[in-house]
DNA sequence: CATACGTGAACAAACGTTTGTTCAATGTAT
DNA sequence: ATACATTGAACAAACGTTTGTTCACGTATG
């Protein structure tokens, strides 16, 4: 610690040591101090090393707040999303700070379905920390932010959300994930596989939809009824499986549109004395393992690899910031099937 | 725009416009425009009016890292959590960001469980950004982080995480909670109220045990058995419920430690032909309303009232900041009964 | 022996603000 | 008419870095 600091910290007052201090010490110019920290500059070794040494000794730590008003960087982003209860967002904030971390940018999160409103108010205080970038997250993959965003003047990347044209985006690969859970279904053995998903509005269930019906397709196999539209919810579900028991002509499988849907159908098996998986297989998708881990049996599922889809958005928003050319358009990251037992399979 | 800006601009960078650009614009110095600005020192209205037209003409955004190098203070606070789902982060970081943004504030997010090492690393770049000050938040009211944090030298706000002795913390009321769970059902004439909840070494499965205990002793019931103290888990709360089903001698009512025990019961106790609630009444904790709403019928359980917790410890962090006096010590935030079916109340 | 060159390090300006102090002009009391 | 307050605004330093440029000193080159 240096004098300074001393001084000032016995005054209760903490104060870190400045490069300064650390020139001092180290019997050098500023600017040799700060070269020697940063690799960068001409010097010999035996200087460049105990810059640093002192460097250490000190604890000192760079102010980035001047070096970004140099630099004209802050090392910043901001996160903007819409969800409620971080479904998606938790996850895909914690790829990317992780990612983040270790190239010294930190993350400002806007999270805001709780007051809409502040979601403005929070932009504009990233704004004027002069935030690097922007990553706008949001709850489906077909519709942005549901506030008016003023042109930002800064590089952005949409995540899970609908992006304008000509912007970079990621959104999970829902249609292969489909298809994946479907193929396993039929390489089970399973032939009469029904599908139900949440609303049809939602690009994500037409995706899934969409993905379900090309495998059965390859397979030569029909779909098992059309597909049902309705909600996100255990409910739906239930009232879906219900329905089709009373109607008579239970499938062998099913493969849900997300894992609060496959949870009603379970359940609703599981009620009628049907049993899963050996009389009906299910699939879900999200692998919201509070869902996925309770029910009976454990759910198979499709994982969208939500910190990993935050990492990649970050690295590509990096690479915008640096001017490094980044190809615009919607990039699918691909998903990953995970197998429980409510599909049948022996547990791997 | 400025003549600058727009130049910059037109060569691919974009460029704000500074408080030069404006008090060039408006025939003032830099001084006078800052003072204008922010509303102090002397000058005439007209003056001060003519400077802050022409910063919204020139869209002008006071570049917070200039000031924050003078001022000694970023604006930026960090928070910091091993929450993996988000279930109480994001409820706490939307409700903290919200109150800052009001107060120009920002908040960086490092969520970790994924990565806990990334959680150091994200420290370090916050402590490198001069954030000025720390809100710590977990998983359980009992424990801390499960990382090393280094000596931080800035004020720290604990919330919903075990803090050290002297620091200013924040939990929600969980005695007093379960009190009125208990008491709502008791005043519904169930007489015979179980409880079933987490493990024992939780401290928040300890808190509401004694309020449902002394919800009981206060209206002369005795309780009904034990409570049952396992795991925060739906299968907890099914198992347990089957046990007495099997057993006989059911309860007319539970009050349960979270939401996910509370499906769990009331599942059973549906298999089972037992109604809900006209047999047996159900009452969570949490009000997670994927669960809660999903239940057949829908949850009766506590809010915690996480965005006001949020808001709470965020407001002490900045006083602390501002070195006003705050009191050290735990603060218990009062919590919400949600009153819906499952307790056999007419619906509000 | 004079010149060129490479090396190691320092000088000084700049980034965009805030703020203590000074100063001129105007008004007011003596 | 003179001294003194008050008002309105500008000067200049400071915050902690980075970085283009300069400079002094040896050493190799012709």
């Amino acid at each position: 610690m240096t004098d300074r600091a001393a001084k000032l910290q016995s005054a209760g007052v903490y104060q870190r040591s400045t490069i300064r201090d650390v020139a001092a010490r180290a019997n050098v110019s500023v600017t040799t101090a700060s070269r020697a920290l940063n690799g960068t500059g001409r010097m010999s070794e035996e200087t460049r090393e105990r810059v640093r040494t002192v460097a250490a000794e000190l604890d000192y730590r760079p102010n980035s707040i001047a070096r970004g008003l140099v630099q004209q960087r802050s090392f910043t982003l901001g996160l903007l999303t819409n969800d409620t209860y971080g479904r998606f967002t938790l996850p895909l904030a914690s790829g990317l700070s992780a990612a983040m971390a270790d190239r010294g940018v930190s993350v400002f999160l806007s999270a805001g379905e709780y007051e809409p409103e502040s979601l403005i108010l929070n932009l504009r205080a990233m704004e004027e920390k002069r935030v690097d970038g922007l990553i706008i997250a949001g709850k489906r993959i077909d519709r942005g932010l549901p506030i008016d965003l003023p042109p930002l003047g800064m590089p952005v990347v949409y995540v899970y959300a609908a992006a304008p044209d000509g912007a970079v985006s990621f959104v999970p690969d829902d249609e292969n994930a489909a298809r994946a859970a479907v193929r396993h279904l039929i390489g089970l053995g399973r032939n009469r596989i029904a599908h139900i998903t949440g609303p049809e509005d939602f690009k994500a269930a037409r995706l899934r939809e969409a993905g379900w019906r090309s495998a059965l397709r390859e397979a030569g196999l029909a779909p098992h009824g059309p597909a049902v539209f309705s909600a996100w919810t255990e409910a739906h579900g239930f009232q879906t499986a219900r329905a089709m028991i009373d109607a008579g002509g239970v499938p062998d499988a099913f493969f849900c549109g997300n894992d609060q849907i496959a949870r009603g159908v379970i359940d609703a098996f599981t009620l009628a004395g049907v049993r899963v998986p050996q009389d009906v297989a299910v699939v879900g998708f999200d692998n919201w393992e509070v869902f996925a881990q309770a029910t009976r049996p454990p759910l198979t599922t499709i994982d969208m690899g939500l910190p990993g889809l935050g990492r990649s958005a970050g690295l590509a928003l990096l690479d915008l910031i640096d001017g490094k050319p980044v190809e615009p358009g919607v990039r699918e990251t691909p998903c990953k099937l995970v197998v429980r037992e409510s599909c049948g399979a022996t547990k791997v």
